[in-house]
Parts: structure tokens; C-alpha cells; sequence
DNA sequence: GGAAATTGTTGTCATGAGCAACAATATCGG
DNA sequence: CCGATATTGTTGCTCATGACAACAATTTCC
């Protein structure tokens, strides 16, 4: 193994490297590596990291359709079950009816989905794929595809499906 | 194994249940069972998922000494290093330099860090816990603990671990 | 038929990420 | 040593998200 160097050079743009801040933060600790203490036993802390550095790749990679995650997962959960009511998206989804109603209105604004009324229920609406919804869910998809993929490759196949079914049917 | 009864009574408040809305979505749906579809592939849905519902607990834990998960990340990694700077804790934490400035404005306020002059350099603050900060510091370890625990026993302590180390170095 | 619940909706508030700009200060390169 | 360039803490904004409360219309329960 090569030890890393441990003389740090200011980059060509200045930037300070991790590297030089961790020692210099070693150096006035007295000579203890900084670190972060407690947390490093807090699964929350790791899990909030782990998931704020996926969704930036997420939607770095479907930047180009100008799709989010949460908008992603209504299209996905529309695109795959038949006359779902807006309440019915929620609880599958986790999240309140409120702001499915402000995910739609946006969805829809845009022509990707549509609000039918119900023919059982004057209350509720029957959600819909526009044509337009379901072909840019289709090229949502093979990006969202290629994120996944990237994923699987960084942690390793094994270890990827073993975390989404650690995780699958997780609630405190 | 006993078969969960397909019969979905309404609860006492009306609510419906979870079981009879997949139910009766699976009816709509053609027999197809209603699900999440291409997401449940996706590792990041259920990272996502874990993080909110492991905060939410948190949350919950803490709410009695009024101490929010970054909040604590912030009295975590200071007390825990001796004179670093804001932008080392931002660093350490990955989080914004503006974000930190508006956690300390509040922590300061509430009288549980302090930003001092640095000797060495007139931009810097060095930062510190009060007296009352490291108190608070300590009964919001001693909760974290106690949700960390519950954490441990609903995964059990072996997978709990793993996950830890699963995500540990994790950086797409 | 009346009480109670559900559905979609709107409004409001708080947290958090991300970006841009700024003055003061420090560091680098020649 | 000096000027260019970076860093530090700060402020101001915008946007996404979560959480709650209230509401009218409608449905369901008893």
C-alpha cells in the first residue's frame, strides 16, 4: 500500500483538499484525527448521506427530462396500476395528500398526467398516463436505469440488492 | 402460518386500512396486485424511505430537549474536536458554510455554543460548547443512544452494524 | 336519515439544499 | 514585497419537501 503523501498542495484553483483540512483540524485537536465522533455509530446519519448522494446523482442523470425523484416515483406508481386515486398514490408512496395534489398539479401542468373523475366516486379521481406521461416515463426509466446501474457497480451487485431488501420493508 | 383474513372491516375511526386500499386498488387494477412497480428496484426509493422514517423517530426521541438530527450533528462534531472552524465542521458534516452560519445563529442563541476569535487567523471562529451546551449535549446522547438501540433491536444488532459499515465510506 | 369518515384541495409554517454575492483576510506567485 | 487569487463567515434568495389544519363535497356507517 502507498502511503498517502502528506504534503498538501493548494490545487490550481486554490481549493483547500479534504486531506490538508482533516490535518490541520488533527494538528490543532492535539494530534487526534477529527472526526465526527458519536455519529459514526448513528445508522440515521449514514442513511441521510447515503440517500442525499444518490438523489443528487438521480437527478443529475435525469436532468435532461427535468425529472425529481418524487416525480419520478408518481409516474412510476401511475404508470403501473390502473385507476389509482390520488389517495391511494399517497399511502403507496408514504406521503401526504397535500402534496400529491401539488406533484400532480405540476405533472399535469406539463401534460404527463391527467385527472379523470371517478365513475364510482364523485369524490376521488382516476389518475392516467398522458400519451406525452408515458413516453417520457419510458426515457425516465432507461436514465433512471443507468443511475441504478452506477449504483450497483459503487457498492458492488451483492451488496446492493442485499441493502434494497434490508431496507424493503423497513419502518421504525 | 396464519393467513391475513381478507375481510377489511373499517376501524373504529373509519380509517381505512392500509390492507383494504391495496385490495380494493388490486380490484381496479385487474388482479394485479397494486405495488410500487420499477421502484422497488430502485435502492435510493428505499434509502429515502429509511432516512425520513429513522429522523422522524429522532425527532420524536429528542423532541423533549427540543434537538433537531443536524443540530445534534453540529454539538456531536464539536464536541468531539477542539478548535475547529466553521467551514472544517461544515466540511466534516457535508454541509453549505451558509447552512452552518444559520445552525450556530441558533445554537448561540439558545446559549450552547460559542464562535471565538481565532488567534491565528482574524476570518476564523473558533468554535466551543458552552457550559450549557455540553450538558445539553449529553442528554441528547444519552436519547440518541436510546433510539439508536430501538434502531438496533428492529434490524437486529448484526444487520444494523453491517449497514453502518455498508455506508460508512459511501460516496457515489 | 343523521353522524362520522374520506377525498381532494388550499393555506401556512418550518426545515433544508443550493446558489450568488460580499467584505475582510490570508496565501500564492513572481 | 505586491498584486492576483482563495478562503472565511455572512446575508439574501429560490426551491423542494414535510407537516398540519381547515374546508366543502361526497360517501359510508349505524
Amino acid at each position: 500500500m502507498a502511503e498517502r503523501s502528506p504534503v498538501h498542495k493548494r490545487g490550481p484553483n486554490g481549493a483547500l483538499p479534504a486531506g490538508a483540512r482533516v490535518a490541520a483540524a488533527t494538528r490543532r485537536n492535539g494530534g487526534r484525527p477529527a472526526g465526527l465522533g458519536v455519529l459514526e455509530g448513528h445508522l440515521g446519519y449514514y442513511l441521510r448521506r447515503a440517500q442525499v448522494s444518490v438523489f443528487q446523482d438521480f437527478i443529475r442523470t435525469l436532468a435532461s427530462i427535468d425529472i425529481r425523484p418524487a416525480q419520478y416515483s408518481v409516474l412510476i406508481v401511475i404508470g403501473s396500476n390502473a385507476k389509482l386515486s390520488q389517495a391511494d398514490v399517497a399511502h403507496l408512496l408514504g406521503i401526504e395528500r397535500a402534496r400529491l395534489v401539488r406533484l400532480l398539479d405540476r405533472l399535469e401542468k406539463r401534460g404527463l398526467t391527467q385527472r379523470l373523475p371517478s365513475p364510482t366516486d364523485r369524490r376521488s379521481h382516476v389518475l392516467k398516463l398522458t400519451p406525452a406521461g408515458q413516453q417520457t416515463l419510458k426515457r425516465a426509466k432507461a436514465l433512471a436505469a443507468a443511475h441504478e446501474s452506477r449504483l450497483a457497480e459503487r457498492l458492488g451487485p451483492a451488496h446492493h440488492r442485499m441493502m434494497i431488501e434490508a431496507l424493503r420493508d423497513f419502518e421504525l
